[in-house]
DNA sequence: GCCCGCCTAGTCCGATCGGACTAGGGGCGC
DNA sequence: GCGCCCCTAGTCCGATCGGACTAGGCGGGC
């Protein structure tokens, strides 16, 4: 059985290495520290049973690695193990293609019965997203136009969050600042927020961007 | 060899036993979610070679846990896990006692020789804190008055850190927004932030205010 | 007592922000 | 094609912010 994962901390990587080897005892882990470099080293071979990505990665790019993961590796189901459970991020990582989201909290018998749920085919999320809506969005649904930023709002947001003036972000996004201000005049209204410092504020504790610590 | 963990997830907590395994070959690793639980699990019992904490738990608490377990296994060598390198975290941390400032990104031979080194006395630090002043405060020193925001600056940062604007702090206080305004101007030199959503970014990071999440 | 740091409060001013607009181009679905 | 939404870009303007000042009251340390 062969195992893809991308985890940049060592001491991580052996903790779920170790519970990985339970699964089977044929494991064979694989790993990389990220996205980029899981596609360098693996991109030519194929059989991979299940891919395993870390969604903690900081600086928002467990979202980015997903999507990548999930374009260089289609079929291969890929599982996102993360310390955050907001409904949120949980669901975006299920709209971009996970098939499972397991809590760092979580016991390792959990874990491993997560694991091969996810490789019969199934998917896991953890309790706490039990909400109002269905889940698992039957076909995909909920393309969200109300419910979700867009992706240039996500790029804005991602910079807003950190601090970064107007004039910063346009220049990092290569756009003029007064289409900075649009996207942060929408990112305030959609997040209900009175300034940018109130936006970063709700936007990490919705779990919009990946995290700050 | 009896070694006292505090590390909330199961995942990593298997990756740090199999690390510490490598120190000694009669380890025993005793482990508990925060610093709450060790000392209930394990106040009466002595005689630790090596306390390692988890600095990343989040709700800031990875700092009072880290006081906590000074304060009841005075003695005992303390190392920090962390993922985050920044200067004033990891300073405040050895300010705290702690002997020693893992960083989970290191390789694992980088993770034992520090946690070798903590236990014959040394302190280890990420080479990321190299910095202008002198790292370990010989005696004590710098009882911090440049180093720590004052108690009404903190509560300033507070409000500050959710977005709120001068004027609602200085009602929220009962002062004027004059008075808020010079705290803030104090908190951004401080933070060494631009305006005050870097800062409220930069003090999440540097778990100045208890959390975002 | 004197010094020092903190909290308070104020002024002035340029920079930045945020709201309310208009508007063109591109992509997608019906 | 037509509508719709998104991204882009712009203007205008009042509100807010942040820096650089000055200054008085208060409390603790030497």
């Amino acid at each position: 059985m062969k195992i893809l994962l991308i985890e940049a901390y060592p001491l991580l990587r052996e903790g779920i290495a170790a519970v990985l080897g339970e699964l089977d005892e044929s494991v064979q882990i694989h790993a990389a520290d990220d996205g980029d470099q899981a596609v360098k080293l693996y991109a030519a071979r194929r059989g991979w049973d299940l891919m395993v990505l870390d969604g903690d990665r900081d600086g928002g790019n467990g979202p980015v690695a997903l999507a990548r993961m999930r374009e260089q590796f289609p079929g291969t189901p890929l599982v996102v193990l993360s310390s955050v459970a907001d409904r949120g991020t949980v669901l975006r990582a299920i709209d971009q293609g996970a098939r499972g989201y397991i809590l760092k909290s979580s016991r390792r018998e959990i874990v491993i019965a997560a694991l091969r749920l996810v490789m019969f085919g199934g998917t896991y999320l953890p309790a706490s997203v039990a909400g109002t809506e269905k889940l698992i969005p039957e076909d995909k649904a909920v393309t969200g136009h109300d419910r979700t930023l867009t992706a240039r709002q996500m790029d804005v947001l991602e910079l807003l969050v950190q601090g970064k003036p107007n004039k910063e972000i346009a220049g990092a996004l290569g756009v003029s600042e007064n289409t900075i201000r649009a996207h942060v005049g929408a990112i305030l209204k959609f997040l209900d927020a009175r300034n940018r410092a109130e936006a970063g504020y709700a936007a990490v504790r919705q779990g919009l961007v990946s995290n700050r610590v």
